[in-house]
RNA sequence: GGAGAGAUGGCCGAGCUGGCUGAAGGCGCUCGCCUGCUAAGCGAGUGUGGGGGUAACACUCCACCGAGGGUUCGAAUCCCUCUCUCUCCGCCA
């Protein structure tokens, strides 16, 4: 959410922003509601304030056994008015409240502004692709024939696009969620937290999936419980609605949680293979941190995501989101896309995000520093660090070798019992 | 699932026979004083959000005692609903 204030008094700044996110905001009734709030408030406080008033009179009269009856009947109108007025004022700022949660954030100045994911700039690139003397083959298929991964198994379980591993799939898959954790905590600085899969909408608006993208949500049957899409939404919830001492500042998360998609208006996309199923496993990286820190706190994130890649081997590039393709929430976004021999082209599995206050606000979490007045917002990042269903897939695909084995990354070796490589029937 | 108890400021903890209680007292914290020594004592201050006001302070008003409703001239105090916590019983990985 963005500050009311703020977008009161920059009108039209906040209007631009918002084209070019390609995403047209009707600010004309915000601007009339937010008006019409004052007036409603300047009012029913007045009100209230002779209520308080009088009402103390009619205490110290009655004391003195003073006749009343004047007085009451005049409040129990003001009382009526007060009534009046504060229910308008509430549908007035539940109006302007589902504006302002439907208001996307401001993109940072260094986002390039651009219409959709092909305007996107690359930042950097790590490692070759590798040169094959054969054709690569999918992860899919790999897996497949490796006899680790069955989609038509899991499809019967449950339905389509849900994973199912065997044997030196599924160590992989645990492999790489304890190797990511080690890192980030041994090495990063890290906490390692395990949160409920389970949230209530209060924490989905927190993070901003509600109220505008239900849909991509899993919901539980009558209740108002959803399955997290991203373990960002428990994580950044542990804060909410609290005030944390400046010197707690900054605090570094990290979870591994499975991630509940329903991938709505996906149909067609990736429809094969670990690329996008409706469950997945991935190892997030929360941060909050004090507002002027933000943007230093995002390189360093997006860094310490970059490092599974480079300590797996696995080739990739940084990109950063242009407005056009940012998400929602996100003033800043860097994804990191890791190269797919099978698709002959860089795949997301990570994204790196400063959120600055937009999260905060939403979620009410502020700090505040010792001895200075009031509280602020802290700013909220956060990065995946990586997807692991698809560091499986990039695996299985880079490291392929022409018998259909594929060699274990050597950082990996220890997290897989010394395995070297996944052949048949291991 | 059954029975009971509770939720007050950063923390502990009064108030809960309705009326200067935004809230006693204590702890903590901040500033000052004192003390020749990392202690003790003394004094003052110390919530959040919003409206008005100011160049910025000051100042002022409104709201908030788990959340949301209700009763009343007036509610932390009475009533209802919900959420959470604790105790006992049952069940259970």
């Amino acid at each position: 959410m963005l500050e009311i204030k703020f977008v009161r008094q920059n009108l039209s700044q906040v209007q631009k922003a918002l084209e070019h996110r390609g995403d047209a905001a009707d600010l004309q009734t915000f601007k009339h509601c937010e008006a019409q709030r004052r007036d409603l408030l300047k009012e029913s406080e007045a009100l209230k304030h002779q209520r308080n008033v009088t009402s103390q009179k009619i205490g110290k009269m009655k004391k003195e056994g003073l006749n009343t009856d004047t007085l009451t009947t005049e409040m129990r109108n003001v009382s009526g008015s007060i009534k009046t007025l504060d229910s308008a004022f509430k549908e007035n700022e539940s109006a302007i409240k589902s504006i302002m949660t439907q208001l996307p954030n401001i993109p940072h100045v260094s986002t390039p502004i651009g219409a959709d994911e092909t305007e996107n700039p690359v930042v950097k690139q790590f490692g070759q692709p590798p040169n094959f003397d054969f054709d690569p083959l999918s992860h899919w298929t790999i897996g497949s024939q490796l006899q680790i991964l069955d989609f038509e198994r899991a499809a019967k379980i449950t339905g389509a696009r849900f994973p199912l591993y065997f044997g030196a799939g599924a160590r992989l898959e645990r492999a790489l969620i304890n190797f990511m954790l080690d890192i980030h905590t041994g090495e990063h600085g890290y906490i390692e937290v395990l949160p409920p899969f389970i949230v209530n909408s209060q924490s989905m608006t927190g993070t901003g999936q509600l109220p505008k993208f239900e849909e991509d949500l899993f919901k539980i049957h009558e209740s108002e419980y959803y399955l997290i899409p991203t373990a960002e939404v428990p994580v950044t919830n542990i804060h909410r609605q609290e005030i944390l001492d400046e010197k707690q500042l900054p605090v570094y998360y990290t979870a591994y949680t499975p991630c509940f998609r329903s991938e709505a208006g996906s149909y067609g996309k990736d429809t094969k293979g670990l690329i996008r199923q409706h469950q997945f496993n991935k190892v997030e990286l929360v941060k909050f941190v004090k507002p002027e820190t933000s943007y230093q706190e995002l390189e360093k994130l997006l860094k310490n995501a970059e490092e599974i890649l480079i300590r797996l081997e696995l080739p990739y590039q940084v990109i950063t989101l242009c407005t056009g393709d940012l998400g929602f929430s996100a003033s800043k976004t860097y994804d990191i896309e890791v190269w797919m021999p099978s698709q002959g082209r860089y795949r997301e599995i990570s994204s790196c995000s400063n959120f600055e206050s937009f999260q905060a606000r939403r979620a009410d979490i502020r700090y505040k520093t010792t001895g200075k007045k009031g509280t602020r917002y802290v700013h909220t990042l956060n990065g995946s660090g990586l997807a692991v269903g698809r560091t499986v897939a990039a695996i299985l695909e880079n490291c392929q070798q022409v018998d259909g084995t594929v060699q274990i990354p050597d950082a990996l070796q220890p997290y897989m019992g010394g395995m070297q490589k996944i052949s048949y029937g291991t």
